[in-house]
DNA sequence: TTTTTTTGCTTTAAGCCTAAATTATAGGAG
DNA sequence: CTCCTATAATTTAGGCTTAAAGCAAAAAAA
């Protein structure tokens, strides 16, 4: 029960392998594993990184555009952040960024054409990759982890 | 079945909407919702960060210390990287770097007394925030999570 | 022994990320 | 109209991250 005295090993630490922690420490150990992959092949085939798909994976659902606020609110990402990508797009010539009409302080960002045409292209290797790493994992348990993850992002969201 | 000629709507993407993206999508955003929230309270509440923590936790299970390249395998993290990280502990004195006695090259890593008792201390509040934020999901939704991302950790691991 | 290759780690360049400070515009109170 | 506050976005400082290049020591080969 009690720890020996003479015992060389780390203390136990309260709540250490409890469900929440393994929960937790898994849950985030496969985004790891999984976004490393992703990182790699985004820049080895396509030269591009995540955060700038997920921008335009955000833009590409918007045709007519969006502000850089509701971008950042998008991706849950902070607001200075998305400045960066944008204006990275921005000198690819992926994305166009317009003066609100009425509002001087805001902007108005949306794909371009070019912009749509290879967000098309960025999508379906992505899409390849995901289905390649969840290749071995079997569609019931596919279907109860998406349950699973959505009843907590639920719960986490609110 | 087509896509209409006056659609105004974003054409569909091929494999948009099946399970493995699901996933995928609600996998990173829960963990970025997790970490954003434990990266705000390390740095409020104890003026640290997430990966401190995370160096910090691999070394208190080794109490004889280990090498940078052992850390940076167990961490999933580049080796360059555990460089900057461990001259912030160092320089906090949590950490200490002894030079290996055979290998010249190498050094060997481990947590000082300090740096053991200020651990047990984040890791209590860790856990704490870990329980906080799944406090309202149900325990066995809990253990069908923890085995499912075990699962799917061990086929992406592979 | 001398040379070559490998290995452990650090440094560098570039990008992502945040919080906080700054700038500029918008909108309301007086 | 003027002042004050709120909001949209950018800039700045600091930290994390990687890949690639560099350095030094070890190990292997010659």
């Amino acid at each position: 029960m009690n720890e020996s005295l003479t015992d060389t090993n780390p203390p136990t630490l309260a709540g250490a392998g409890t469900d929440e922690l393994r929960l937790w420490v898994r849950l985030l150990r496969c985004a790891k594993v999984g976004e490393k992959l992703l990182r790699r092949n985004f820049e080895e085939q396509f030269d591009t990184t995540l955060p700038r798909f997920d921008v335009m994976a955000v833009l590409y659902r918007e045709p007519d555009g969006m502000s850089m606020g509701s971008l950042s609110r998008a991706l849950l990402v902070s607001n200075g952040n998305v400045t960066s990508i944008v204006r990275q797009l921005q000198a690819q010539g992926l994305l166009q960024s317009i003066p609100h009409p009425q509002d001087g302080r805001s902007a108005i960002v949306s794909l371009t054409l070019a912009g749509r045409a290879q967000f098309v292209v960025l999508a379906e290797a992505h899409h390849a990759w995901i289905s390649e790493i969840f290749r071995e994992v079997p569609a019931d348990r596919l279907k109860q982890l998406v349950e699973g993850l959505g009843e907590l992002h639920t719960i986490l969201g609110a």
